[in-house]
DNA sequence: GAGTGGTCTAGACCACCGT
DNA sequence: CGGTGGTCTAGACCACTCT
């Protein structure tokens, strides 16, 4: 028991390599610069490609790297604020929030959502897709579900389907008093519709965020937005910004 | 080309995995129950255990699944909804805001802290460590910022260090009149650090909330911190609660 | 077609938890 | 101690993008 124990906690080569590759990124390479192919990373680094995925895949979770099939390993720039809560509250499609409106159908919706809306398990209603972009790029992708009931002077003929539509539903939610807003925000995984919308792979890491709007003393509508975890910073509150920070690692002791 | 291909999008063995263990998930297993070990489920799904557990991790990432080493995988309650932001601002500390005083060193923050601060790259701040529970179990973790000018007053004398400190500095911070907060989100991976307070492997996905607290017309302090991505929901908003919302496929066209 | 990242395999050993 | 999930290897093939 003599012998002093450098080894005693070996850490996993996946993390050692997270660490080096950072230092690496942050010294040695500028935004958008390419870094050489896996298979030379893991050969220069003695380690299988495996091994090495595994810390590439925790950077780019990360939002320093960005990867793509058929390209390459891309040094990320910092992620971009998007503005997510404010205490003006507003009913979506209000004095261009941000937003762009895609297309609107007419279906059922999820059992969870249909839980907020109070509306029957198999009742139809309002779903508005949309789109957000930031710097030319797309940041989150958006399902609104609104209940008829919600939007009762909606007249069918004057807008079908399409983006059309989706503009007169958002247009009628304007008539309605905004009482309140309730969000979340957890991690979830894109499905197939909202990866391809943002460019990603399905099961690509997102921030899901939800939003109720309370008007005329219920839920009068549901916002289920997800954004791309590896580019977005979500800022809510009330005053300025809140400035980028990157932390690798937070304190010693 | 009369061929018609029923597999034009061979979708990936893992992801056709997870959705099947999904839909087991809902219908033959309740919250708590055990699952066979990794072995023995890739045996049965006929694939390599590596593949098996890309499917798990994704279905750990969105909190349907708890997996512990040396015990087994579990199925994961529903995902608590903890309270991040509210309308009513107040000091970290005030009126017991479910965070729990740990201990209180001083030192330099990292540069993106400092920068939020205003204070000199290397001069020292206190930092106050706090950990969050709910329901028996830790879900985050936070390390919070504040230069001496924010707390003139703090004796070095009367609480040297630990715990007593800490609430030392939270109690100063009460005299101040706050004058605003800004948050924000984003996906992190755990610290060392973190990740043993949270009771988790180093890695693991964490929502990062970094709140700036503003009076005297600057930021008087900064809190990051860190909350368990796979179990916690946050909740920000004005009025009541969002409930749960399990969408594994959200939409089909 | 050449080169990239994404998926998959069939093993092996390690770290940790319970008994 | 046996059983679990965590790490790692050295290959192979596939899907995609660019030229």
């Amino acid at each position: 028991m003599g012998t002093t124990q450098l080894e005693s906690v070996p850490e996993p080569k996946y993390w050692h390599l997270k660490t080096v590759l950072t230092e690496a990124l942050d010294s040695e390479f500028s935004v958008g610069e390419i870094l050489p192919n896996e298979r030379d990373l893991a050969a220069r680094f003695g380690v299988a490609r495996a091994t090495l995925r595994q810390a590439l895949e925790q950077l780019e979770l990360e939002g320093r790297l960005q990867r793509r099939r058929g390209v390459g390993t891309t040094v990320a720039p910092p992620r971009v604020g998007v503005a997510v809560g404010s205490e003006q509250h507003a009913w979506p499609g209000a004095a261009d929030d941000a937003w762009q409106p895609v297309d609107c159908t007419t279906a059922v919706p999820p059992a969870g959502v249909a839980d907020h809306l109070e509306t029957d398990p198999d009742e139809q209603v309002h779903i508005v897709r949309r789109s957000r972009v930031t710097h030319g790029q797309p940041v989150a992708a958006e399902l609104l579900y609104v209940p008829g009931s919600s939007v009762p002077a909606l007249s069918a003929i004057d807008a079908p389907s399409g983006a059309a539509r989706a503009r007169a539903v958002l247009r009628e939610l304007q008539h309605m008093e905004l009482e309140g807003q309730a969000q979340s925000v957890e991690l979830g995984s894109a499905g197939a519709a909202d990866a391809k919308e943002l460019d990603r792979l399905p099961g690509a890491p997102v921030l899901v965020v939800t939003t109720r709007f309370y008007a005329e003393g219920r839920t009068a509508a549901v916002s289920v937005a997800t954004y791309r975890a590896d580019t977005c910073r979500l800022t809510f509150g009330d005053s300025g910004r809140v400035e980028i920070h990157h932390d690798p690692e937070r304190r010693a002791s």
